[in-house]
DNA sequence: TTGACAACATACCCGGTAGTATGCTCCAAG
DNA sequence: CTTGGAGCATACTACCGGGTATGTTGTCAA
């Protein structure tokens, strides 16, 4: 619905209200609280991130060439809405201090639930290549965790020049995505394409 | 000085000086801005890193080896001091949103130039290790971002379990650290015994 | 002895913000 | 037509937290 560019701490509700060209009364009509709102955000974020990587999910036989896909749709969307998934980071990060109420800590573990789901995805890819050899590490979890942290990584170091195009985040999101696979112990010559 | 372990944000001067024994006069006695303090808590995180990272830079000859040790070294000082590390992160990234006043900006830039600089301590044995051709990967800048987020990873997915000990801290550790190196295109046969 | 200053503590101010209470308007069911 | 409620807008409250102004005490130099 409505995009947070300056941060979650940063803009209060009549903030966002009056991006939305809208007042504060409205958005409490339809949200409990501001946690609620983001809430709705995170979802969105989460919808958009699922939402690239399904057309990969039955296209490919070969764990490896599939896992290359996804981490590379992936991270291209991590580029390409960075404030936005930003905003979403710094929003999660704060709202897992406050936790107050116990509402707040069931909507909170709603939208954990989500991120787990999301990236049960890759996981089970990891372990596909996995188990034919092609990959190596020891640890699903942790190897899942730190996959996903170089993937996502971007968003927080990269800062767009004005020279940079559509080419040149295509070929970040290569290095990460080299980076990320070479981390699981998938070999180069795996890699020549990305 | 102090620690602000319940997060930047959350914590008021009110909280610190208490937790202090102390109280707001006080602090602003010796520290003109809440973010005035925080730059004296990332300082002292950074010298606890470069500390931790010293006694290495002259021990070595192979490259590979070096960046080896230097990156358990990191991983370990995250796991160790991660709540410290949160809340250094979160300052930062909260303080370079609200970057108002230029003097806000100097500090910042100061900070980030001490974040550079331990970095760069990474950057040249990485490059050493390419030049050998142990290593391979192409933009060392990107590279370098990636591979210390790698690094950094835990103190976000990290949460120590009652049953954990130092022992399992070494082993998150040894993990990331073949990640991170993996990563860098570094050859698994280097990388037995970490 | 005194005056000046450092090193605090106490009390206060004030802007900003999440959340609420109330008011207005339109629409649809009875 | 009227009544009640959805869908908002406006006005207001309560409170928190960064920052400041002022008070108190100890110390040290002249």
């Amino acid at each position: 619905m409505c995009f947070m560019e300056r941060g979650y701490n940063a803009s209060s509700i009549d903030d966002v209200a009056r991006r939305l060209g809208s007042t504060k009364g409205r958005i409490y009509h339809h949200y409990r609280s501001k946690a609620d709102l983001f809430a709705d955000v995170y979802r969105y974020g989460m919808e958009l991130n699922a939402a690239a990587i399904k057309p990969l999910c039955g296209a490919y036989d070969d764990p490896v060439e599939k896992l290359k896909a996804m981490a590379k749709v992936h991270c291209l969307t991590m580029l390409r809405t960075r404030p936005f998934q930003r905003c979403v980071w710094e929003g999660v990060s704060l709202l897992m201090r406050g936790a107050t109420t116990p509402e707040q800590r069931d909507t909170l573990e709603e939208l954990q639930e989500l991120r787990e789901s999301y990236a049960t995805r890759f996981r089970e890819v990891m372990e596909g290549a996995k188990a034919m050899g092609k990959a190596d590490f020891e640890s699903s979890g942790i190897a899942l965790q730190i996959f996903l942290m170089a993937l996502n990584s971007p968003i927080f170091w990269y800062s767009p020049r004005e020279t940079d195009d559509e080419e040149k985040l295509d070929e970040i999101a290569s290095r990460c995505t080299r980076f990320a696979l070479q981390g699981l112990g998938i070999k180069k010559e795996y890699l020549q394409d990305v």
